[in-house]
RNA sequence: GCGGCUAUGGUGAAGUUGGUCAACACACUGGAUUGUGGCUCCAGCACUCGUGGGUUCGAGUCCCACUAGUCGCCCCA
């Protein structure tokens, strides 16, 4: 037992792995229908790339995996949203897509945290940016399109979060009034906080431990100094879900840990109560200023990301039907000196394109019904040495146990005259 | 970075105030049945209880440290 995988990792193995597979189906299938387009990038960046200046954001600086080579510094993509628009920026793809241009992506994503329920260092994210366009029916669809997604997984229990943080000017204007308000009660907050009312005043909104102080009470709310134009943009982004039957519940107090946000920011949690600290399944928001920082011109986007391990320990929980992929059509038995005829029939079979399995080691009669009845073949063919001396075969129906002596030839057939019953 | 709980075979686990052989079940392998399975019966399957140290005549059982898992805090791009 001295192997194995590094803290806050895991294997997929073979037994789980048809979850992995389907929900990456329901991914394709539904951005598809949405008409997004994947892309990949690479799984570590130029660590300017997430180290971003200017950030006040408390996490960036840390819990990043970041490593050097020569005097180059290189960290594992701890999200998706900075790759994707570095792409777009580096491609100059604004100029050849047309707007918005819209992109998932789905892999790996590398953070340095301690592990607990629905939290890995290495994890999977699936999210989607569209770049290009500001409208509020662009906002609905890509909160339409995550929840979408998680519906086709039969996730029920769930509850959508939304909120604006407003533009540049209405976002100022609040931030200034935060101050205000919380400077007679600094000395009341908490650490964390007295950074924050330096760095990201509206943090101070999310903390859990001055949560309940009085001062968080009577703290003036964004939605008071909204200027009418990024009052009737969050007016319209809630027409349209209206519009389009997705349930909401605005809630003031979604701020969004990164301070790139502009307008509409969302969260879709999980209401069950067994899901744990992490109950958020995805978030996201729209940006501004975003593809500008990269390099490219002065443009909007939104996106969100979805991480696939709560998605897929969700779906288990409300009893989604994972289709089972290990099914055997065919197993071929082989008694005596026989390999080379198992090896033949094998290939006829897949050839034809039925799933075949063979016994291909020694071993007695007993034992290779077992492994067909274990790989739940659905028919079963035993090759003795009499029968290849006379060129035909046992071919057996594991359903009803009907079995047939055929020649080599009319296996397939008989197959066939099965399968249509 | 902080705290709670846990750690016995391939798996789920029992193990009593520390005192022979480390239950039981499932799985697996073989046999009864040497060419026809999923049932039944029989047999086999942990020189050892996460690692290291300590207390003791004696430790899976007590103590310490470490490691890992798990849940929570923090944080959640």
């Amino acid at each position: 037992m001295s192997y194995q995988t590094p803290r806050g990792t895991y294997d997929i193995l073979p037994s789980d792995i048809n979850k992995w597979h389907d929900v990456e189906r329901v991914i394709r299938e539904k951005t598809s229908l949405y008409r997004y387009r994947e892309i990949r990038t690479p799984y570590f960046e130029d660590t300017s790339v997430f180290k971003r200046e200017n950030d006040s954001s408390d996490m960036v600086n840390k819990e990043m995996y970041t490593f050097t080579m020569g005097s180059e510094s290189y960290t594992l993509r701890p999200e998706g949203t900075a790759g994707v628009i570095r792409a777009f920026d580096q491609h100059k793809l604004y100029g050849s897509m047309e707007m918005p241009a819209r992109f998932y992506y789905v892999g790996a994503m590398f953070r340095h945290e301690r592990p607990q329920k629905g939290r890995q260092r290495q994890f999977t994210q699936f999210g989607v940016e569209n770049i290009g366009a500001k409208t509020p029916e662009i906002d609905a669809e890509t909160i339409a399109l995550g929840y979408d997604i998680v519906k086709a997984m039969g996730i029920s229990s769930i509850k959508v979060l939304i909120n604006t943080l407003g533009d540049d000017e209405s976002r100022a204007a609040y931030r200034e009034a935060l101050k205000k308000h919380f400077a007679p009660h600094l000395d009341d907050l908490c650490g964390d906080c007295k950074r924050r009312y330096e760095q990201n005043p509206l943090r101070i909104l999310d903390c859990k431990v001055d949560h309940d102080k009085e001062c968080m009470a009577s703290a003036p709310k964004l939605s008071e100094y909204l200027n009418e134009e990024s009052r009737n943009y969050f007016s319209q982004v809630l027409a349209c879900l209206d519009a389009l039957g997705i349930p909401y519940e605005i809630d003031e107090r979604l701020v969004r840990g990164l301070d790139y946000y502009t307008h509409t920011v969302f969260e879709v949690v999980s209401t069950r109560p067994d899901s744990g600290a992490q109950a958020t399944i995805f978030a996201g928001g729209r940006y501004d200023h975003f593809v500008e920082y990269y390099g490219g011109p002065e443009m909007s986007g939104i996106g969100f990301a979805i991480g696939l391990e709560r998605l897929i320990s969700l779906a288990t929980e409300e009893g989604y039907p994972f289709p089972e992929e290990n099914q055997c059509d065919v197993y071929v038995i082989g008694l005596g000196n026989v390999g080379d005829s198992v090896l033949k029939t094998l290939a006829m079979l897949r050839n034809a394109g039925y799933r075949a399995e063979g016994n291909l080691v020694k071993r007695s009669l007993k034992a290779q019904f077992k492994s067909a009845d274990r790989a739940m073949a659905k028919y079963i063919v035993i090759l003795g040495e009499d029968e290849v001396a006379a060129g035909t075969l046992n071919v057996k129906n594991a359903a009803d146990k009907t079995q047939l002596t055929l020649k080599n030839e009319e296996l397939l057939g008989q197959l066939e005259k099965w399968e249509e019953e």
